[in-house]
DNA sequence: CTAAACGTGGATAATGATTATCCATATTGT
DNA sequence: ACAATATGGATAATCATTATCCACGTTTAG
């Protein structure tokens, strides 16, 4: 059981395009080198945060992404949404229903306490979004790292 | 990212010895036919469950596992951590130090939110017990069905 | 109007984790 | 001694995740 590492390299990718001007664009190609993943698979998460409206795309020549909404508006858990899907952590696979025998096929009696674990899991990464994030580079990252990484990012984007 | 169909079973496993009047043991094999997995992965499982000190287990024949502690000392997150391991559910891929160039490699801005979900989540699952599920039992599942498994498990037990 | 740069979508392969099987060994009861 | 059982290691099968490739549509520049 374990977070696929698309969530992370997510949260970096949108966090990469909160220092884009408005109106500004990066190519997926960009995003991926920047942050060293394997492009092809980049594009696919880039995809399913556009299908989640976090991002928009622009096709063509002079294309890329940008946000769709304001980095106070995206929760880490829409990213993770995006990514994960909306199925829960756990499901169960109809084993109390085998060992007694039940005629009701979905009692279980684990589901209850894991929706609530999941729950409250859930709900500590509603509080955070990507604008908190983005306070936070501040503290844990040198001035110097941050101010370079942004000039790398208006040196490539377009538009 | 999906819970091991393991703990499922390992949790109805350890329901099923609780049925067991003191002393006596059940064979393993007992344990995956009512359950319904595949008997060797289900050694394996309740192996784990040995070396988590849930279980005490007897060899030899008229041999088999029987419960360490009372249900009421056994939290589900113990029989949870007894198979998934204690790594947690979230852990940083670096990604953070390669888009910014720093030289700390363990900077990572997700890992305190990331480390309260999860501690969130643990915190339901130490709440409740094997007890607490028996508890529960008679009211999700007919007595009669109830009662089968019960006369089952005494058929089979040794010792 | 053509070419180049980019995103989209589908098919498919590579990788890695989980689940399952097999076998040799040790231990206990009959 | 034999049968029944747990143990532990090696290994295979299965499945989810990650990665690659290619054909296609769209936009910009010349």
């Amino acid at each position: 059981m374990h977070m696929k590492t698309g969530v992370e390299q997510s949260v970096y990718a949108i966090l990469l395009l909160t220092f884009l001007p408005e109106k500004a664009v990066l190519p997926g190609d960009v995003i991926s080198t920047q942050l060293g993943g394997s492009p092809t698979y980049f594009q696919k998460l880039l995809r399913k945060l556009v299908s989640a409206d976090l991002l928009a795309s622009v096709p063509g020549s002079k294309g890329g992404f940008r946000l769709k909404k304001t980095p106070e508006e995206i929760r880490i858990y829409d990213v993770y949404v995006a990514i994960e899907g909306k199925q829960s952590l756990y499901s169960s696979s109809g084993i109390f229903h085998d060992m007694l025998n039940l005629k009701d096929k979905d009692i279980c009696l684990l589901s209850d306490l894991m929706e609530e674990a999941e729950s409250s899991w859930q709900s500590i990464l509603k509080r955070q979004t990507i604008a908190t994030l983005t306070n936070e580079i501040n503290k844990k990252c040198p001035k110097e790292n941050l101010d370079m990484l942004k000039a790398t990012v208006e040196e490539k984007m377009v538009l």
